[in-house]
DNA sequence: AGATTATAGTACCAATCAGTATCTTATTAT
DNA sequence: ATAATAAGATACTGATTGGTACTATAATCT
């Protein structure tokens, strides 16, 4: 059961591109907020028709699922891997705090994190987007609680708070920053800002 | 020119609500954000004709400034209040930590602050309530950093920043914490993230 | 009483929305 | 060749949107 893609199936082949497609939705999702585009308004500028796209992903739910996977695995887990670098605590404080406020293309600095965007309208999606924010926010949570703790076994960081805690102390500066640069704040205020919180942790 | 109200005027008398209508929009926009929610939903809820509210606000521009205007009177003053008590800075603190966590009514928790959810969506809006928002948020930083100068001058508050970069600072922790309450954070772990986040400050 | 004035509200407009019935087209299976 | 299968795409449905023409109503003014 090898899944070949040149298998030879019944019917009239499929001429649809499904990566375009959520791409287009997880761009306009961005830039418009996720409850602020229609679904014919997607149809339009990926050049699908709507019963394709139906037929493809089922409706609104399914389609948003999908932009949750594509944004976890292109842009979150680009956070994530500077947790991987084996850095020292501050300096990977440091290279989180530049990533954030530089080190990313202007489009994403004023839309923000879309994830973010997802989650302030929770309950205004369906249960299978429900699901992914979720997954995807235990998912953060827990790389970042299992960095903490190495951190902390490796005796570069000490801390009387737990590490559940000070993860998640992280996480909403860091996502605080994102929000505030996409406001339209100065890229020097929100330095400050972010540079001024993260420096309780630092010894 | 006395503003009397039982002047005697031309033409049929009004009935319209306009308090009515405030409300009614105000807590729409609130709990289904501000880009969620249409006029004719409003014009439903409070029981008007359109043509009736079109001659009162001149379309959802108007409407939103005013809302605007009633969001701050009402909820961001109590804020600003707590400001001028005249206690010393880290009780200041302590009051803006305990007002924030738990002081307020469970549907304002869940529902975040009206006014961070105009900010979010600021391109969106008409002209008046772009320019509405930037003057409250203008308005409470102003009077932050007012506070903060005073705090300084009374010797209860020594810093390196700018009392402009520590106003920042405190509204950003303050606006955070509501947005982390709203997303449906739990209430110790937004205190937890506060008190750190303001510790930075105290002596 | 009748003219004037201003508000209330019905009922409409074109545009857009989510969702689908239906028909056409392109391929494989027999 | 013909049937079976599956995808593409037009074109529709009923609901809702922002916005308004128009009429009915209730008051004052002369």
């Amino acid at each position: 059961m090898i899944n070949q893609k040149n298998i030879k199936k019944k019917g009239r082949p499929k001429t649809i591109d499904l990566e375009k497609i959520k791409n287009v939705a997880m761009s306009t999702y961005w830039s418009d907020g996720p409850t602020n585009v229609s679904l014919n308004e997607i149809c339009n500028k990926a050049k699908i028709s709507k019963p394709g796209f139906y037929r493809e992903f089922g409706g609104e739910d399914g389609l948003m699922k999908s932009v949750l996977l594509l944004y976890k695995n292109s842009l979150i887990q680009q956070i994530l891997n500077i947790l991987q670098l084996e850095k020292t605590f501050d300096e990977t404080l440091d290279l989180l705090i530049s990533y954030v406020i530089g080190n990313r293309d202007k489009e994403h600095i004023k839309n923000g994190c879309l994830l973010a965007k997802f989650r302030q309208s929770r309950s205004k999606f369906g249960k299978k987007t429900q699901e992914q924010i979720d997954i995807i926010l235990k998912e953060r949570h827990l790389v970042f609680e299992l960095w903490i703790k190495k951190v902390k076994s490796k005796g570069e960081f000490s801390c009387s708070l737990s590490s559940k805690v000070v993860a998640n102390y992280i996480i909403s500066q860091l996502d605080y920053a994102v929000s505030g640069l996409a406001n339209g704040e100065k890229n020097s205020n929100i330095k400050n800002i972010l540079t001024l919180a993260l420096s309780v942790l630092r010894t």
